[in-house]
DNA sequence: CAACTGACTCACT
DNA sequence: TAGTGAGCCAGTT
């Protein structure tokens, strides 16, 4: 637990960091793992959320605070609805970035 | 071991 | 503004 051995282990460690009522993009998430461009493997790897529940993929958005389309708990709808829960404003399929946006310490 | 896939991002047309 | 192409990374087959 002191030393993540794989990509995933980090990214699922970064996902977890983030507030609740704020959210963060792939790339944020990427570059917390160590890979600044791995926004792919990040979103590869959220997919397979070996641990539901505990990684608030929902919190996870693009790079321009798009929700995805392919979200592993029942698609956009639901994961529009978590961010609603969490008191994140969403404008269609996006989340102001700007207000929303964890920025890490 | 090599190739393909995929919740991405950026740049260009 | 929208659509297409190329680049990058890790995991799976």
């Amino acid at each position: 637990m002191s030393q993540p051995s794989t990509f995933s282990q980090r990214v699922y460690e970064a996902v977890k960091r983030i507030p609740k009522g704020s959210v963060s993009t792939y790339k944020r998430i990427a570059i917390l793992a160590g890979s600044p461009n791995a926004s792919r493997a990040v979103g590869n790897i959220l997919h397979q959320n070996p641990f539901p529940g505990e990684i608030p993929c929902h919190r996870v958005v693009s790079s321009s605070g798009r929700l995805t389309a392919a979200f592993a708990f029942g698609g956009l709808d639901a994961h529009k609805e978590m961010l609603l829960r969490e008191n994140i404003e969403v404008y269609g399929n996006k989340v102001n970035l700007n207000k929303y946006l964890y920025r890490g310490e």
